[in-house]
DNA sequence: CACCGTTCAGTTGAACTAAGCAACGGAATTCGG
DNA sequence: GAATTCCGTTGCTTAGTTCAACTGAACGGTGGA
């Protein structure tokens, strides 16, 4: 066959794109100026400065909404700090670590051990040494240079509603066995409620400085979008009205600018889907849907087997009656009756009832305690996706679970 | 009718267990002389 | 006899289990008007 001739895969090489470099579109990228944020910069780089003179830099805690810049904000002040360093000839290291993510530092043992691999080379295993033991691995590394560290610690919130402030008071605590080096920490939580919580010990200690990013307007969320959308897209293609659009999208939604950058690409998706050479206002609407149903599938679809028969005994329930609520019990009969159909193990009602809650605060489920008199308390279980997306999401489940 | 103790069906926290994993140290094996 | 490999033991984390205390309003009985 001759080379090119008939690929597949050249209608999609020749086929014309409204992206120039999608990139910039990307929550991962990270632009060399950040619109409506030059004050929370500069407050963050009058902070962290000292560390430039070998002294050590308050802790801090930054809150706001998602998509607000947080994180954005911070990696870039501290990259910013860590070439100053380089010139002046400090020693500084910047490490950013996301708690959020499920299996890798979702408890104090593997936190530490994310902590030590971004610092280097050593390498620790998942599970069999105490955790004492990597704490001391951790102050060994810490230890072999005397330098500055400071630590950004993203969605932190969520990791001590799961594995406790234990962490954060030893890691303020390090710096006292530490005279060499000194350590700072910045913690990021989208939860403004969450160091009310906390130890006071803790708190003030973490919190020696606080910074609060307020959410954008619909206006701001314009200027992001028409820096990123500059790079990302090829000349005139977006028709006017479109990222204003997108922006009052973002507004709607605290001020949200990645779901808004997340529209944007998205819409410009749709365009390309429908071989238009323009963005055009009508795109929204569908990129609007699809925004919802990529994340909520990709939730679920990474969720392990025990919770997608969890899932779908719910969605078969619900099914079943329509508008009645559903309750903990009814779930839990038609799980076990599921688990013997397909041969898997079953596992106990506890433990569904924390599955069932953990489906509650991603959002995919609505599970409310209520009491039923004398007839027991319970949750009240409802789906909180869109029923378009139902079918979808049931044969994701079926595959998996492989009836 | 208002009041109040009972009752149910889970919820929730804490202690416990099994499965994996790494390190340790002694026993068994290998090796060079 | 020293070096290396093997293997059982110990001690750790973590997901999940077991245990038990707790919960909150509907039910139904009581008494008062």
């Amino acid at each position: 066959m001759e080379r090119g001739k008939d690929n597949i895969f050249d209608i999609f090489l020749r086929k014309e794109s409204v992206f120039f470099n999608k990139k910039s579109l990307q929550t991962s990228f990270t632009p060399i100026n950040i619109p409506h944020r030059q004050e929370q910069i500069k407050q963050l780089a009058n902070i962290l400065a000292p560390c430039l003179k070998n002294e050590k830099p308050s802790n801090i805690f930054i809150y706001g909404y998602t998509g607000t810049g947080k994180t954005l904000t911070a990696k870039h002040t501290t990259q910013e700090l860590e070439e100053a360093a380089k010139r002046e000839n400090v020693e500084l290291k910047v490490v950013y670590v996301n708690c959020k993510l499920k299996g890798s530092a979702d408890t104090e043992y593997r936190l530490i051990a994310q902590l030590i691999s971004a610092l280097g080379k050593e390498k620790i295993p998942i599970t069999g040494w105490p955790t004492e033991e990597v704490y001391k691995t951790f102050l060994k590394i810490l230890r072999k240079q005397s330098q500055n560290y400071i630590l950004i610690l993203d969605e932190i919130d969520q990791f001590v509603s799961k594995a406790g402030d234990n962490v954060l008071y030893n890691l303020t605590r390090i710096n006292e066995e530490l005279p060499e080096s000194q350590i700072s920490i910045i913690g990021i939580s989208n939860n403004i409620n969450f160091v009310d919580n906390l130890d006071p010990r803790i708190k003030s200690s973490l919190s020696e400085e606080e910074l609060v990013f307020p959410p954008y307007n619909a206006l701001q969320i314009q200027d992001i979008l028409r820096q990123r959308a500059e790079i990302a897209f090829n000349k005139d293609v977006i028709e006017p009205g479109v990222i204003e659009k997108c922006a009052a999208y973002g507004a709607r939604d605290n001020g949200d600018a990645r779901r808004a950058l997340e529209l944007l690409r998205v819409t410009g998706e749709v365009a390309d889907r429908k071989n238009s050479k323009t963005v055009k206002l009508e795109h929204i609407d569908e990129g609007e849907g699809k925004i919802d149903r990529d994340r909520i599938i990709e939730i679920i679809s990474t969720q392990p087997k025990q919770y997608h028969l969890v899932l779908y005994s719910i969605l078969n329930l619900q099914n079943g009656k329509t508008n009645s609520s559903i309750f903990t019990g009814e779930v839990y009969e038609l799980y076990k009756s599921l688990c013997n159909k397909t041969s898997t193990s079953v596992l106990t009602q506890r433990r569904i009832a924390d599955i069932i809650s953990e489906f509650d605060m991603l959002g995919i489920l609505n599970a409310k305690v209520i009491s039923k008199g004398r007839y027991g308390r319970t949750r009240d279980i409802s789906m909180e996706i869109s029923e378009s997306m139902l079918p979808k999401i049931r044969s994701i489940l079926e595959d998996n679970i492989k009836l």
